[in-house]
DNA sequence: CGCTAGTGTGTTAGCGCTGCCATAAGAGTC
DNA sequence: GACTCTTATGGCAGCGCTAACACACTAGCG
């Protein structure tokens, strides 16, 4: 009886506590390999082995050290997100998406936020990440990154999301430049001469996109292309904004970069007096939750973040368990003009 | 010539391909244990061999491989958080703060989504973190949760945010009934005979929490407690109650548990010709930053998330570092009432 | 009966890192 | 000069797991 374990732990010196799958081996009577087998649902093991090993796992409240399959396999299960700011409806659905598709592949999510898109910060966060053992990475790239500059390490796959990186990276983006130009056309089609445009912020790729859809809708039509004016996505500058186009008579229809600034602009021009869709028609981007209950009910192009989500953790598979670099290039999720009250035909000066 | 490693890789077989301390040591002509104290910046280096093993560690593009760290340690420099939606933007917040709060301590984030808050989803999530290598979980507990029946594996730390666990666990929350209380006396201060109440979804803890504080704030000052309304924290289900509230004459005062809630209410009321805050005032809670910018503009309760983010991750790296339970009980986060147009002194019927 | 093919199980050797201990060299003390 | 004490470094073992191979055993075949 000499040499008999207590039976209840078995780790001394620097085990960590839990059970080991040495513990359920000896338990069970089989080989840890035999355990291993049984944790990962291989073949080979008799019915009856496996369900000792279920029991002898049940006993003892067994769980695998995850960080001891990880050095064996090199594979995480995990996928690693970067992201500016969760403040944005748009990032924070686009993080959901992505975390809803992960789970359901059996991946959980690594979040690291960073303060500024900068390269400085990117790197870092790439680098606490790959160091953090993940098997892919997700940028969700809100604001311009040039990508090419930036250092990642080799052999991690990336893929951008809201992003620009198409030419160095696969990325997926709803189609922006479609949806500026759905909101554009809907004003014309209504009988505004032109649409003004509060863009978002000149270093965000969505910004960027729908502005230049924007202008360029209104050149193929022929129309003037009225002042751009810059907003940072918040109603606050949707607001500001707002007041200085409700002073300009001239101004029928405004398309907002999203939602939230579209809220000021109506805002603002209801101080003014200016009745909305009256007066002005107002457009936005993203089609939030609330904007069919603003008053009015905001006219908007709606995003499909959840589809978004899904082909980013799909690519980032495909080049997981492919062992091989997905093809660049960007994949376009197609977006939708929900029209509500805030858009009406206009009548003339 | 013959057992010469070709120099720049040395893992063969089951190699991962990335440069090991043992390459880095390699290099810089020391040992790996050297090159593991540089690595996590212990003292009795000399200054000379330190600037060496960084040298080649910059050389070499090398990464420490955290899951090797983690087995060796069994800390994991991680902190889960298991999350009902990310659609509400409390949670979305509370998120935000968390994340913050922990890359500032040097800690990342592994998020966990839920599509219920069951005992089921809750244990598998749980189970799927500890396994997935966290050294401890924060339960963003939006809906109500039996807490003691739920069968978390022992010795990892976990604090509840947004939750009513307080008795099981320490527990981090808004001051839930402070604000529903200032919420509710400001219009009674207004002069308004009564405060009709837009509850959140009944299996809501803060819902539970401000329903429970308005009445009793009613009772206190000897009002009548009108019929309580229950919503599901959309706007769209502020408008359907607003509708209903918008028909009876005596509503003067409306509470809605969200700012969501209270922009639909406020959509209804407009829509049957009842100005706001004319004919009825109305308070949100939350302030979400559109909120200033709605028609008019929402007086609303204010909460600091970043705060209670930040409560939860400093109680969590106590009981991590200091390796002992957290006190149990509730650490309340301040609230504010912010006034602004949608509520206003009450001339009578 | 010797051959192959397949099945269930055990043995071995790491994955890359860190804790602990040993060692060597210098510095100070009596 | 024999003794501590400190500082810089290396050696070794092991964290818990899995890949790869080895092995025994069964079955089917001509």
């Amino acid at each position: 009886m000499t040499a008999v374990d207590g039976g209840s732990r078995a780790g001394r010196g620097r085990g960590h506590g839990a059970p080991s799958m040495a513990d359920v081996a000896r338990l069970a009577g089989v080989s840890p390999q035999t355990v291993s087998r049984v944790a990962n649902n291989r073949t080979n093991v008799e019915e009856a082995t496996r369900e000792r090993v279920l029991a002898a796992m049940r006993a003892l409240g067994y769980q695998p050290n995850i960080a001891a399959r990880a050095l064996a396999t090199g594979r995480f299960g995990t996928i690693g997100v970067i992201s500016f700011t969760l403040n944005r409806y748009g990032n924070v659905r686009t993080l959901d998406g992505i975390t809803t598709a992960a789970r359901a592949e059996g991946f959980s999510i690594s979040l690291v936020g960073v303060t500024a898109l900068t390269h400085q910060e990117v790197n870092d966060a790439f680098t606490r990440l790959t160091t953090q053992a993940v098997d892919g990475v997700v940028i969700i790239e809100s604001e311009v990154l040039d990508m090419r500059s930036l250092r990642l390490p080799p052999g991690v796959p990336v893929v951008i999301s809201d992003g620009h990186g198409g030419e160095e990276f696969p990325a997926v983006d709803s189609d922006q430049a479609g949806g500026a130009r759905l909101a554009t056309e809907h004003l014309l089609d209504l009988g505004h001469p032109t649409v003004w445009h509060v863009a978002g912020p000149p270093d965000s790729n969505s910004a960027r996109h729908r502005h230049a859809s924007w202008r360029q809708t209104l050149e193929r039509a022929g129309r003037p292309v009225p002042q751009v004016l810059f907003g940072d996505w918040t109603a606050e500058s949707g607001y500001l904004i707002g007041g200085y186009l409700a002073a300009l008579p001239e101004v029928s229809a405004v398309f907002a970069a999203n939602d939230q600034m579209a809220l000021g602009v109506i805002r603002a021009l209801h101080e003014a007096g200016r009745a909305v869709p009256g007066d002005v028609s107002v457009v936005g981007f993203d089609d939030m939750p609330e904007s069919a209950y603003f008053w009015p009910g905001l006219t908007t192009i709606r995003q499909d973040f959840d589809q978004g989500g899904r082909i980013c953790v799909d690519i980032l598979l495909e080049q997981i368990r492919m062992r091989r670099p997905a093809e660049k290039g960007m994949r376009v999720v197609p977006v939708e003009l929900v029209v509500r009250g805030s858009s009406a035909s206009w009548r003339g000066a």
